[in-house]
Order: C-alpha cells, then sequence, then structure tokens
RNA sequence: GUGGGCGUAGCUCAGCUGGUUAGAGCGCCUCGCUGUGGCCGAGGAGGUCACGGGUUCGAGUCCCGCCGUCCACCCCA
C-alpha cells in the first residue's frame, strides 16, 4: 500500500460526483465573466521565474520560499504559477492588447507550503482583471463581480473588507513614517516581525500577534497619509458599491501578501469558515506592475477565488447540493441482452438527439444490467431483448419510484421522441 | 520551516493490560428470481494490519526509525 503510487501531497484527485460541484463553480463564473465583458485566457503553468519575481516582489513570502521553481533541460529557470495576476500582465506586455482588456481565468496555482484544512500546494482560482484603466468603476465592478457570483453559488454567511493602500504619491511617505515608529518599538514587537519592521514595514501591519498589532494601533494609519488622488478614487469605489447595494467594511489593516498592490485592496472573508483559511477571494489595484515586467506604465485590477475554498464555504454554510451529487443526468440507461450492432446504432442516434445515454458492458444478466441502471441513476430504462429486437423496439419503463407508468414498447424511430417527451426536453 | 494527531478490506471504522485461523457496517460479485433494479434472504471475493528494524516463546497491539496523511502555527485562495 505505501508503495502505491498516488497523488502528491497537497495535491488532491476531484472526482466524479465531486467535481459536479466544480463544473457548477466554473460554469456560474464563466457565465457572471461573460456577463461582465470578460473574455476567457488560457495560459501556460509556468513561467520565466522573473515574472514572479519581479511581479509579486522578491521580498514577499510566496517568492521568497513558496514558489515552484525548476530548470528545463536547456538551462532555463521556470516556475509554477503560484498566483494568476503576474501571468496575465507579462501576456499583456506582450500581446498589446487594445486597453481596456477584460480576461477572466480558471486557473491551477501552485505554492509550496505545508499542506491544511483549505490550504495545498495545488489549489485552483477563478478571477479576473482589466488592465489598461484605473477607472474606480472597473474597481467597483471586478469586486462586484466577485460578489455576485459568491452569491450566485449560495454564499450570504461573507463581508467584503476593502482598504487603500496608497500610490507611489503617497505611500513612501507613509512606508517612512511607519519604519519610525516601528523601529521605535522594535522591543515590542513579535520576534517574527523584528527583521520584518525595517525592509517590509506594510507586512508588520497585517500581523495577527497581540503584540505587533498593539505597536501597530498605536502607530501612523495609512487613511491618514492618503494623497487627495488616492482619497477620491477610494471614495468613487465605495459610492459605486453602495450604489449596487454592496455592503463593504473599512478595514486599515488589510494588506496583501503580493507587492504589486496599490490604492484599492479588498479581501472577501466567510464566518462560516473558521481559522486562518477564511479568505474565499481577493484581489486589488496595480498601477506599476505592467511596468515592472517591461511593459508601458498601464493600470489593472482584478481578484481571485480559491475554488477549494469555495466548495468548504458552501459546505459550511449547509448548502444543499441535491440535483448535483448523485445524477449522472442520464436520460436513460439501456439495457441489451442482444449484443446485436443495431443497438450500438440506436444509442449512438440517441446520443445524436442530444439525449444522455449509457449502457452496460460485458454481457451481464438483465437482472445484473438493472442493477447497474438502477445505480446510474438514469430515470429511464430501455430494455432491449430477443423479443423486442424482432420488433425493432424497445420496452421504456420508468426507474424511479416516484413514477409508477406502466412500460411501454416504442418503435427505434419513435425512442428519441418519447424519451424527450417523458424526461419533458 | 516549527509543533501535534492518525495509518487495520474499495470506504468508514472496531480490535481490552501482547495470546491460536484478523472483525463489523457500507460497497462489490453470485444466487434465491432463465427477461426486470430498489426491499429481503443465502453465499462469495477482497488484508504481507503503511514500510523497516527491535523486544518477546509469541506483536495489529510495546519500543525505535522511516514514509504517508490530516490538523495547527507562519502565510495565503
Amino acid at each position: 500500500m505505501s508503495k502505491e503510487l498516488s497523488s502528491p501531497n497537497g495535491t488532491h484527485d476531484v472526482l466524479p460526483p465531486q467535481s459536479r460541484r466544480w463544473e457548477f463553480l466554473i460554469g456560474t463564473f464563466s457565465e457572471l465573466a461573460r456577463r461582465g465583458g470578460f473574455g476567457l485566457i488560457v495560459q501556460p503553468l509556468f513561467e520565466d521565474v522573473a515574472v514572479f519575481n519581479r511581479g509579486i516582489g522578491e521580498g514577499s513570502e510566496v517568492a521568497r520560499k513558496e514558489m515552484y521553481v525548476f530548470t528545463d533541460r536547456g538551462d532555463r529557470t521556470f516556475a509554477l504559477r503560484p498566483e494568476g495576476t503576474a501571468p496575465v500582465a507579462r501576456a499583456y506586455v506582450q500581446h498589446h492588447p487594445t486597453p481596456p482588456w477584460k480576461v477572466w481565468y480558471a486557473t491551477p496555482a501552485f505554492r509550496y507550503e505545508r499542506p491544511q484544512a483549505g490550504r495545498y500546494r495545488q489549489h485552483h482560482q477563478l478571477g479576473v482583471e482589466v488592465l489598461g484603466t484605473d477607472d474606480p468603476l472597473a474597481d467597483a465592478e471586478v469586486i462586484a463581480l466577485a460578489h455576485d457570483f459568491y452569491t450566485a453559488i449560495g454564499l450570504s454567511n461573507f463581508s467584503l473588507l476593502l482598504n487603500s493602500m496608497g500610490d507611489r504619491e503617497c505611500r513612501p511617505a507613509f512606508v517612512d513614517t511607519l519604519r519610525g515608529h516601528l523601529q521605535s518599538r522594535v522591543a515590542d514587537l513579535c520576534p517574527e516581525h523584528v527583521a520584518t519592521a525595517s525592509e517590509n514595514p506594510l507586512r508588520v501591519i497585517d500581523c495577527k500577534k497581540p503584540q505587533c498589532r498593539e505597536v501597530i494601533s498605536q502607530g501612523p494609519v495609512l487613511d491618514d497619509h492618503l494623497c487627495e488622488a488616492c482619497r477620491d478614487h477610494f471614495g468613487a469605489v465605495g459610492d459605486a458599491l453602495d450604489a449596487m447595494g454592496i455592503s463593504w467594511i473599512r478595514q486599515h489593516t488589510l494588506v496583501r501578501g503580493f507587492d504589486y498592490y496599490n490604492r484599492t485592496t479588498f479581501e472577501f472573508v466567510s464566518h462560516a469558515l473558521d481559522g486562518a483559511q477564511n479568505a474565499i477571494g481577493g484581489g486589488g489595484r496595480y498601477d506599476q506592475l505592467v511596468e515592472d515586467l517591461g511593459g508601458d506604465p498601464t493600470s489593472g485590477i482584478g481578484f481571485g477565488s480559491g475554488i477549494e475554498r469555495l466548495l468548504l464555504a458552501r459546505v459550511a454554510e449547509g448548502i444543499s447540493d441535491d440535483g448535483l451529487d448523485d445524477v449522472r443526468g442520464l436520460d436513460a440507461f439501456v439495457i441489451d441482452t442482444t449484443r446485436d450492432v443495431r443497438v450500438t446504432s440506436l444509442i449512438s442516434s440517441l446520443r445524436h438527439a442530444g439525449l444522455a445515454i449509457d449502457r452496460a458492458y460485458d454481457s451481464k444478466s438483465m437482472r445484473s444490467q438493472f442493477k447497474v441502471a438502477d445505480r446510474s441513476g438514469a430515470a429511464i430504462a430501455l430494455i432491449i431483448g430477443p423479443t423486442e429486437l424482432e420488433k425493432n423496439a424497445v420496452t421504456m419503463r420508468w426507474l424511479r419510484n416516484d413514477n409508477d407508468m406502466e412500460p411501454v414498447s416504442v418503435a427505434w424511430d419513435d425512442v428519441a421522441r418519447t424519451l424527450k417527451r417523458w424526461r419533458g426536453k
């Protein structure tokens, strides 16, 4: 058993019927993104490591110790994507699309961390990015899309946390002030952040340790240092959210883990999930990222949301998966004891007619084929034995107890039509 | 990177202070019922007790190691 091959630590196979929930999430997201004017982007799973080192920042936790970095046979250094935004910015630089450029994606993301509940080495994100505008309405629409998506998949017990990180006009001054404050109180910080305090003071802001919180609460607040442009921008985002009826909470300590963020940052947290893994999605504005990757100055805003976390949140909120769980959505199951080629042809024609049909294999007895049919969740059995074959007919019968309609004989030419009628299609 | 819990059948698990051929429920297969599933009954397949070493007359059980996995910290989705 121990020698059996298995999926790597922190990765998982998603099998039916569980994978129906994935289809549901991805399908819902794709539809909402389409309605928002976003087009699908499909990208490589690995990129030149510079995309991430320059993009999310070499000082960030993720770039420092969580990336899957490897060299290929040509000695090029790549990294499996730890997130979705930097690669989109890289694509923008490479292809020069006409702004505003709105794309959505569904992608795996890889981070070398110790796995635990809601955190995996390969997880999956649904997200969108808008490049080429710094209009606060874009921020609001991106946030609204996330909000509407969560609602559409049944979530209600969550909050939107919103903050502004300032921009390159006003943030440096704040960071200096903050660094000064932290250094004056360095003895009171948690050990973890003693070094961080001078290197990347912003990181300390969202530390959850009481001693750091104490120091931070007595320090400067970013909001007081925002320049007029940032203040106006943030106000416009909030106003637009209010206009859409989306409530939000200002959280001054919201500092996200990637260095490319400026101005708007946000995070959706589920109250149904406890522990540290309660963020179901997050994102923000990144007005220097494209430049950092070698492109012309281009603003951007986007968010990503973890599929696994969303599914956990749905379970935690007690959302029913009726209609997703057990059914493969089969219209009919064919029970055939003849193995006549005409049955193969019939099944093919029913599928061409848009019906979902399955059948048993391996010449099982009629009795055991019925068991397989029952297990398949199909609504209707199409029975073909020697008697039916002779008449070019099938016996149609309901498999569910909630319908006691008598079996009827139907000619092959009429099976598709009758099946559609019975199924209300 | 740090710290804990757990590895026994396909799945969920029980196996007392070490004691003969290792158990249950569910699932699977066959049959009762030659062409009718679900319910019921009978039977069956399926385990080097994660792996390696040690203690012992004897180890699923105790000790050491190792691997896997889950959970927590850090950080994130």
